[in-house]
DNA sequence: GTTAGGG
DNA sequence: CCCTAAC
């Protein structure tokens, strides 16, 4: 692989494309909840606002992943009560709110829905934007970045910083600029017997006005390693900081940068979202196994310093990875993932939940297209927290719900007393709320020929973002650049509640498994040019590599006009894309595999895009609208059926339903079947536009006719022959 | 390309 | 509606 990889380099002349912090665009469904998002997306120029769809929306997996049977009742009508209001935000940096209960383990930070409180005044302009002055080259900042701001913390440093998080880090702004405020339903704990005796602690976090001031510097026993001119520090924490139980993880580069001077991402949309301002000092930690493994995922001013494709792996698990199958490195970083506790049942849940989903989708953050398959096949395989890092804002001020900040939640701090004043407030205000600024898409580096098309490009663009967005992400809780692995604890168990540590909350978008789909490329191939004479594009993430067949390209479309142009008219074509459509032959095929597995190594140290078929397929291949029957529609059915028989479904369409181009005789065929099932079952368990039961009647009378008949045609085929006898 | 049937 | 096997 490494070989293919240099080769390829060296025949071909590549432009470097690096993507730094895209917000994550939407999804690429054509369905009705995508053309919904289309709308409303239509005025929405702000990239920004993408990445508030991704955090919704995996907030809004997570929660249902998590849902516990027992709970998932009230979840789910919490969840259509919630909605994630987008519009809001859109043309805003707005930051939105998380609102937690102190009671809800830390894990549910993340799987909050964010509601909406129209009573919000307006916070104070955020002031804590970064300047792009920095630089251009300042995007580098793919991965997070995540303060807390806590307006009695935000003098504070920070005493120490451990991360174990993965890659991506949604920083944690106290801002409050949003005048649109998003209250997370607080959800359930799984376990009741978790539940700690909280007291009140509703802690608003956050108040624009400590953000010039608030510092959070990293202190500790961080070595300082680097110190570009722009105060960013780069810190090597190597092991130290890496706590993470997934081998894989301990990989990936963490990076925390602080901003000293308290600017922070801002939802601008022109401001750069991966730069911090020149005032900021930004704290660059990476996390790395070895020395070298050092592969850090911020690349300050100039580009990416720590890119190293493959070299992060040790020998043996460089062999493991090259040879060994894509399923089964799933099956492994399954594992792995599951030590976490989380992984598998997300995915499954994801699915399973996926009613439940879309009921709840008013917001129209659709991004699970078909959960399953994704989940399937490549959600294992996901690109590793390297996707974006969000900025989560404390509003310090106190707006109508924060009644209770962080000096109550200190004296929450002891579960045990409860007081009775306390009660009162924690019956209503025991939640802590953050404002998740935004996540963000990690810095993404693609590499293509010269000769491809633009519309190669953006295929290979959207590849790499759909890949990391589609593969599944989950959300991770960093305190104090800790992270929490304990989703049972408590928000107030393990501090959150406490102004002490509010500024150190994190979260970081994280890969929900982690590997990826063998197969993925072929599916791809349809869209593709990768011929044999096109030279193929690679897609990487910087510190780890991750090549991505050109068979791929799918989507990458998409993420380049989302960055030019917004998102509207996001899915488009392939009209300019590259002409040749077909792989020539297997030794493409070999290479594509081999460029697969990249990834793979990536994982260790970084984030990998999934490659998957199915993603692919998905993404050509929507599914399509559903459209209820009219009775008009099934009386013609009817008529037609009863005329020319049950089996012969190609005239009934063409007899009855010629003009409905939107039917197919399978379409027609289903709609008999289930006709006759509804036909069959009790009114009260009819659903749907009921259907005339003279309709229904006929089509039990049609059905039984011709099964008759067609009954009789099967014996007289049989008899024949023994008449024959 | 159609059908049939499971999902 | 989707997906597939079977024809």
């Amino acid at each position: 692989m490494e070989h293919f990889f240099f080769s390829h380099m060296m025949l071909q002349k590549r432009l470097d494309y690096s993507f730094n912090g895209y917000q994550v665009p939407t999804k690429r469904r054509a369905t009705r909840s995508a053309r919904r998002k289309a709308t409303f997306q239509k005025g929405l120029e702000d990239n920004q606002m993408c990445a508030f769809d991704l955090l919704a929306t995996v907030a809004d997996n997570l929660l249902h992943e998590k849902q516990n049977p027992s709970t998932s009742s009230d979840i789910s009508s919490e969840m259509d009560k919630a909605c994630f209001v987008k519009e809001e935000c859109l043309n805003a940096n707005k930051p939105f709110k998380v609102e937690v209960s102190d009671e809800t383990s830390c894990d549910r930070i993340c799987q909050h829905q964010f509601v909406k409180e129209e009573g919000l005044d307006a916070n104070k302009p955020f002031k804590a934007e970064l300047s792009d002055e920095g630089s251009s080259d300042r995007k580098c900042f793919s991965n997070i970045s995540a303060q807390v701001y806590n307006q009695n913390c935000c003098l504070k440093e920070l005493s120490q910083h451990e991360i174990d998080g993965h890659s991506c880090i949604a920083s944690i702004v106290t801002s409050s600029s949003c005048s649109e405020r998003f209250t997370g339903e607080t959800l359930v704990d799984e376990k009741g017997q978790h539940r700690m005796k909280n007291l009140p602690s509703k802690v608003e976090l956050g108040s624009s006005g400590c953000l010039e001031n608030s510092g959070c510097n990293l202190t500790g026993d961080v070595s300082k390693v680097n110190d570009d001119k722009f105060g960013k520090v780069t810190i090597d924490t190597r092991n130290r900081l890496c706590c993470f139980e997934d081998p894989l993880d301990e990989k990936s580069p963490t990076m925390i940068s602080s901003c000293r001077n308290s600017k922070l991402y801002g939802y601008d949309n022109n401001m750069p979202q991966n730069s911090l301002s020149k005032g900021c000092d930004n704290v660059l930690i990476d996390n790395r196994d070895d020395d070298e493994n050092f592969s850090g995922c911020a690349h300050p001013i100039t580009k990416i310093k720590s890119f190293r494709p493959i070299t992060c792996i040790d020998d043996r698990k460089k062999k493991k990875i090259l040879s060994s199958k894509y399923h089964k490195v799933v099956q492994e970083s399954k594992q792995d993932t599951q030590s976490n506790g989380v992984v598998e049942e997300n995915l499954k849940s994801v699915y399973n939940s996926r009613k439940n989903y879309y009921k709840s989708q008013r917001s129209q953050m659709n991004i699970p297209f078909k959960k399953r398959k994704l989940f399937n096949c490549s959600s294992d395989a996901n690109s590793n927290g390297y996707n974006k890092s969000g900025d989560t804002s404390y509003s310090p001020k106190n707006n109508t719900n924060q009644s209770v900040s962080c000096s109550s939640s200190g004296t929450s701090k002891d579960q045990g007393t409860s007081s009775v004043g306390h009660s009162a407030l924690r019956s209503k205000d025991s939640r802590v709320k953050l404002r998740i600024k935004s996540f963000k898409v990690p810095e993404l580096f693609i590499e293509i020929p010269e000769t491809a098309t633009i519309g190669t490009l953006k295929r290979t663009v959207m590849e790499a973002m759909t890949t990391v967005l589609g593969g599944g992400l989950r959300v991770g809780v960093i305190l104090h650049g800790k992270k929490i692995r304990d989703d049972n604890k408590t928000l107030l168990q393990t501090g959150i509640s406490h102004d002490n540590h509010l500024d150190a909350l994190g979260f970081a978008l994280e890969p929900n498994s982690s590997k990826n789909q063998p197969h993925a490329c072929s599916a791809i191939n349809s869209l593709g040019s990768a011929s044999g004479d096109m030279p193929q594009p690679l897609i990487r993430y910087p510190s780890s590599p991750v090549i991505i067949d050109k068979r791929i390209q799918g989507f990458s479309n998409m993420l380049v006009k989302h960055q030019v142009t917004g998102f509207s008219n996001l899915v488009e074509s392939d009209h300019d894309s590259t002409p040749s459509p077909i792989i020539s032959g297997e030794k493409k095929m070999t290479d594509s595999k081999e460029l697969i597995t990249v990834p793979e190594i990536g994982m260790e140290a970084l984030a990998v895009l999934p490659v998957h078929q199915k993603s692919k397929r998905t993404e050509n291949a929507q599914r399509r609208i559903r459209r209820p029957f009219s009775v008009a529609e099934v009386e013609a059915l009817v008529q037609a059926v009863e005329k020319l028989g049950t089996g012969r479904w190609r005239d009934v369409k063409l007899s009855a339903f010629e003009n409905a181009k939107h039917r197919t005789y399978v379409d027609l065929k289903d709609k008999w079947k289930t006709l006759v099932h509804t036909a069959r079952i009790s009114p009260q368990q009819r659903r749907g536009e009921p259907v005339p039961q003279e309709l229904l009647d006929r089509v039990l009378i049609a059905h039984a006719y011709w099964s008759q008949q067609q009954t009789k045609q099967q014996l007289k085929h049989h008899s024949k022959p023994c008449l024959l006898l």
